[in-house]
DNA sequence: ACCTTTTGTTTTGTATAAGCAATATTTAAT
DNA sequence: ATTAAATATTGCTTATACAAAACAAAAGGT
């Protein structure tokens, strides 16, 4: 079972499926079908995908459930 | 087209086809397939790899051709 | 309001490739 | 030479990735 973070980081960047499909060289159906089941692509697709965000594959891929982004930024100081 | 190091970093560490297919949870087969074609796996496999070997995914795996680790290693002082 | 047209997402069906089981082959060691 | 260990090959099942079509939601025009 795979966990990934790419609908969080496409509609971060205000990306619809088919832009993003087209930045990576990959159909939208595929986009969708990656962002709603967790289903595992290729390293290849992968590696593409990390390219245009940035980021590493781990970043945007991993075994163990992502923890909310909101829950890794900084914690607002007390007024 | 994908690279990949697993073949590298296999035999550094001394360990068999087997030996690592067991330690991914793989077959000995589809290692030995990795390493001699160059072929795709599913990210779900390049974690676990990357995961055995402690590195990330992108430094075993890579859209462009690896340079030889060698040419990574500082050069020798001349005597 | 209604009807297009456009844009975005989802579903269905299919081809190709990943991954495995079982078998064959090679290599190493004694 | 014989055994054991490691690697390679073959055939098959399943899942990835795509094409095409269906569906949904906005945006424009009359």
């Amino acid at each position: 079972m795979i966990h990934n973070r790419i609908a969080l980081f496409r509609t971060e960047r205000g990306l619809s499926r088919k832009e993003l499909a087209d930045l990576v060289d990959l159909n939208p159906q595929t986009i969708g079908f990656l962002e709603r089941g967790s289903y595992s692509p290729s390293v290849e697709c992968a590696l593409r995908l990390a390219k245009v965000f940035n980021l590493s594959v781990d970043a945007l891929f991993s075994l163990k459930p992502f923890p909310a982004l909101s829950s890794q930024l900084s914690v607002q100081k007390k007024s």
